[in-house]
DNA sequence: CAAAGAATATGACGACCGTCATATTGGGGG
DNA sequence: CCCCCAATATGACGGTCGTCATATTCTTTG
């Protein structure tokens, strides 16, 4: 994948999302964004931008990897396979956020799939530079542990809706836990600011693309929520919450 | 509930299980026993020891509390209850686990209900104690980031299956994890020593109590497994591998 | 020991949704 | 512009398992 323009300027003849400068990802990141500024420079001096189209596969469940991800633009997915061949998304990255550190932290490599949602830009931090710098930094410890927190706390609230919910209830609820995350409201309109596919949904969700399809299809023709190619908008918002 | 007697000696009088000592219960504590002799003593002498009997609340859902438990003896499930009233099983924590000690550092409280399993004593360590000597203990951070971790890595082996594995799947790989922890091989005899109902196996399963009943009734008189009053044992491990 | 309650067992029925198939639409590339 | 592929839409069918009901067994309590 030859690099695209990555000089930090949007350029209008390219389809490529303009870069992010190395500095902007790591400050972005409210985990990594407690290191000192010295820190922060040695970090980003030593890390690589790197572009990834959508669908790409950032590293394999089971990989060895030099590096963790700092998603920059975009979002990028942490899945499983099943034996059955079937995809299992139990988080989505998106601008800002970490993937891979814990892999880091304690040894165990990369026991999910990292693959992007949509055409990303990512930071590759190098292990060997940071996690020196990680073992002196008691801030940033108590930082992750509470976004480990969270993240075990999200899992919790997908566990339980996928122990008893109908599907409608679980998709309802993962739109509504996007648009928490990544909505902009816009008058009536709450605006997902998430490229998804209803594959991609489906893996959230515990079903098939089929199932989604039927009831995503069913909401817009209720005008419940509309879809365009790289957002997904929420109309009704009280219909939806009644489903819960 | 009025404390049974709590000296440390088995009292075959009673129908309670004998209590451990505060130390003990501390010191098989994989997560607190990287405390120095000094804090174990400190925390210990300001803990107390607390009986709890079969599905009896520790605390609910909301609660606020001035306390996180370590499981001395018996199990603790951590649950969510769905807006239609199922219950939904996250987490077991057995003897030596820590349960609710995220809630004391990020400030969330408890953001699930803790149920006693079985009759158990667990350890109410004060928070007002605990905190400041865990803001000092770079160390036990550390032990933190990696349990949590730990737990969120569970979680999202809980969610693969719950996404996509049949019922019978669910419930092997359930028991499969359980003898992980808690299993103990007696010949061709794998023994899980915790003592589970129906109910218990299907909130964790993420199905219903009779769906439950079918299944290990069928494994039952398949030979595959047996179920006593405290034990399921596993007889057939291949039989129920290849469900998976 | 007897009674009560909890846990387990089982049957009947139907709803949800997965599977398979086919058609249509939308987006990207040449 | 055309072609190809991916994404979406929809139908038919059937399997899994949830729901409701009832019976039996086991455990606990007085």
């Amino acid at each position: 994948m030859a690099p695209p323009n990555s000089s930090g300027v949007d350029n209008p003849m390219s389809e490529f999302p303009s870069a992010p400068t190395k500095l902007q990802v790591l400050r972005a990141s409210n985990l990594l964004n407690s290191l000192t500024e010295d820190q922060i420079s040695e970090v980003a001096g030593a890390s690589h931008l790197a572009y990834v189209e959508r669908g790409e596969i950032i590293w394999l469940t089971g990989n060895t990897v030099d590096f963790f991800g700092v998603v920059g633009l975009g979002f990028v997915k942490m899945t499983t396979t099943t034996a059955a061949g079937q995809d299992v998304t139990t988080e989505l990255m998106g601008p800002g956020q970490v993937f891979g550190l814990l892999g880091a932290v304690d040894g165990s490599g990369c026991p999910q799939c990292a693959r992007a949602v949509c055409n990303s830009w990512y930071l590759k931090v190098p292990k060997r530079i940071f996690m020196p710098i990680f073992q002196e930094n008691v801030v940033l410890k108590e930082h992750l542990i509470r976004r480990t927190t969270n993240r075990l706390r999200n899992s919790h609230k997908l566990i339980t809706r996928l122990s008893s919910a109908k599907v409608d209830q679980r998709l309802a609820s993962i739109l509504f836990m996007l648009a928490d995350s990544y909505g902009v409201s816009d008058g009536n309109r709450l605006v997902i600011q998430v490229p998804l596919t209803r594959q991609d949904l489906s893996e959230m969700a515990g079903t098939t693309v089929e199932t989604t399809i039927r009831v995503m299809s069913q909401w817009q023709k209720l005008g419940w929520v509309e879809t365009q190619s790289k957002t997904i908008v929420i109309l009704n918002e009280g219909a939806l919450s009644a489903l819960l």
